[in-house]
DNA sequence: ATGCCTCCATACGCTACCGTACGCCAGACC
DNA sequence: GGTCTGGCGTACGGTAGCGTATGGAGGCAT
């Protein structure tokens, strides 16, 4: 009805500076959200930047803000097992953060991490994203029959496992590393 | 019998300025390593660095490369275990990189890690440092008594978790970390 | 049609850097 | 005691990027 496809490609909103913005962190990092930068990759100059955010802090901070929404849907949505199934939805869940897949989001994830270490309130957002995945996680292993506090010390083993991985370059060590992977995502887990 | 006290403070050389940007690297990442500051903070200008370094791309390169020789040695020198003792030694080296202590060690650590995401040659160098790792600590799995697939699968989950965990803020997860932290270290370890 | 509001362009000043050219000085060496 | 050279200072040009001020085009209602 309204005359958004034209528009569309017309006019910016602040959510199409926000997503390109993740895009640049996810592949430059922190110092790759820059204004002219960005612009230019919309083949527009910084006058419409500077007309939907306040200033450069205004974008971090929107980025930052949808970032940790999204994380906490995603988080649920991963988390969320039929009765029975809790075991497998565990395996799911360091399946999709196994590298080699869903690259781009394992790199914001980066990002945003090396963002926090020098950014109070990134690290306060991270803070919280990371309780939030220990307590669904924590929860599925409660379900498969795992007392509180082994159910605890494998969610954060889970977590740092993966993300460890993602740091890591192990890809020439054996070709063999599928199986390692298998082998180990089973033991993280658990009988 | 030089003239070296003197000498110490007022002329640089090339290991003093590598010194000074593996500090920065650890505070500020990457893009700390800036010419013109790190001259402010010896309280001389870049004439100084320009003299020792052609540019700063060889600053980087010789800090990637202290920083490579500096870890093989340590990595040799922690995993060297008396006959016996390689199960302790293994725990001992999660204890080393577990945060909260060697802060300084691990902050430069995720700076080349992300470093790397970027540069080739730092990638690289991050491999060959890895597969150290993997294999130093493979050789004490095994002496351990463990089969061949197993030490390797085992030794890649040590650096993952370790790693991981020094990307992760659990601090307030709960006040009995200490303990989970050691439940992990001895799941990790194995029997 | 006329005025207003939204969205963007243009142009500017400012800062922080990198890299280079060259000058300066103190001490080793003869 | 002159000369040479290592080590650094000074000065300059150039680039990238932030933020601001202001102008302008096009829709939309009155």
């Amino acid at each position: 009805m309204k005359p958004e496809t034209r528009k569309s490609r017309t006019q910016l909103d602040r959510n199409e500076w926000v997503v390109a913005a993740t895009e640049a962190l996810a592949n430059q990092g922190m110092g790759g959200m820059r204004v002219e930068v960005l612009a230019k990759s919309f083949g527009v100059t910084k006058g419409s930047f500077y007309w939907h955010f306040k200033d450069r802090q205004d974008l971090f901070d929107a980025v930052l803000q949808t970032w940790k929404e999204g994380r906490i849907r995603d988080i649920d949505k991963q988390t969320d097992a039929p009765p029975g199934q809790e075991r497998e939805q565990l395996l799911h869940v360091i399946d999709v953060y196994s590298a080699n897949r869903n690259r781009k989001g394992i790199a914001i994830e980066l990002a945003v991490r090396d963002w926090a270490r020098r950014d109070a309130k990134v690290a306060a957002v991270v803070e919280e994203v990371d309780t939030w995945r220990l307590e669904c996680t924590r929860k599925l292993f409660v379900a498969n029959g795992l007392s509180d506090s082994e159910a605890k010390s494998r969610s954060l083993l889970l977590y740092a496992y993966v993300f460890g991985q993602s740091l890591m370059a192990y890809d020439r060590y054996d070709p063999k590393i599928i199986d390692f992977k298998g082998w180990i995502a089973e033991y993280v887990v658990g009988a």
